[in-house]
DNA sequence: TACGATCTGTATGCATACTGTCAATATTGC
DNA sequence: GCAATATTGACAGTATGCATACAGATCGTA
């Protein structure tokens, strides 16, 4: 069992809304933001299911982009990955307490956290990589080649114009 | 001015990711689950920005279950929206805290709060509703008809497959 | 009818998220 | 060179989201 969101699980195998929809239905069931609302739940239960709980999908992201980007501050950090400033803070003192990533002070700029990956850090993203990449198969698995491809170009045509 | 997550939102402006891809790349910027990740901020901003602060996009949602559920305990109307039994319950104090919705004891089943909206919670969602269809709107702006259809097809069919 | 399994709401702890704010530090305009 | 401005990281406060645990209530069944 995978003991991730079991009660979310559950709830929603009761939900009539996904199988077959009335029509008139003024509810969030019929709501964009309620699909992705609900997608990004079923990411996040995926990547714990398939990556373990020692690894989150936003501790990821941070850790791939660290080690991506060495020597950026926590600013340059979030805004790569599309954080907040106060967010990626504590997302960088766990990281830091599993000695994954080396906070250092800047001579140059004395109010920069320079961020870097250890070797430990290092071995973690490598031991993650195929389930992450595992996840995104799992994720999209019900649509056909075609399919999915033409979701990620609607996903990222999607972000281009709310954040490009 | 909106306001509302203006540093993650500055920050994406800085990303390059989501207008060029270069090929080989291995961070999160090629996967879907980070994809819903930075859609399910998009749109929890349009719903800050169109709607205003005194409803959140969950408690929109459970009000709205309330109001077409009435007499539903928490652990019902949780598994109607897909949320978890330990969240509803403070989802729902805020909703009572403004008046909108009300608990009341079940005589037959000592366990249940069965929830009721109230009339301010009614006003309040008539209140709401039509900025709530013009986040849907704006949300999948950049799309036209036939890929509003086609995307809303692949979600469903994600969560069909996910949750069904 | 007693008893174990199940369900309900609640509490606690941890991990995001974002707003507002602040102090320290850079940068810029003049 | 110096004052106004911007940036950076931190903190407090609020709101999800989920795991776990618990007490009270109900239900199925022996």
């Amino acid at each position: 069992m995978s003991g991730v969101n079991e009660r979310a699980h559950k709830a929603a195998h009761r939900t009539p809304d996904y199988t077959s929809s009335g029509p008139g239905d003024l509810s969030v069931h019929r709501m964009p933001g309620h699909f992705i609302r609900r997608l990004q739940q079923v990411a996040v239960r995926l990547f714990g299911d398939c990556v373990g709980p020692e690894l989150t999908p936003v501790q990821y992201a941070a850790l791939c982009a660290i080690a991506q980007t060495p020597g950026a501050g926590q600013a340059a950090l979030a805004a790569l990955i599309g954080y907040d400033r106060a967010t990626i803070g504590g997302v960088i003192d766990r990281l830091e307490q599993k000695g994954w990533v080396a906070r250092s002070g800047s001579p140059e700029d004395r109010r920069l956290n320079l961020l870097s990956i250890t070797p430990d850090g290092q071995a973690a993203l490598a031991r993650a990589a195929p389930a992450v990449l595992a996840v995104q198969d799992k994720l999209l698995e019900p649509l056909d080649q075609q399919e999915r491809e033409a979701f990620e170009r609607m996903c990222l045509k999607l972000l281009a114009h709310h954040l490009g």
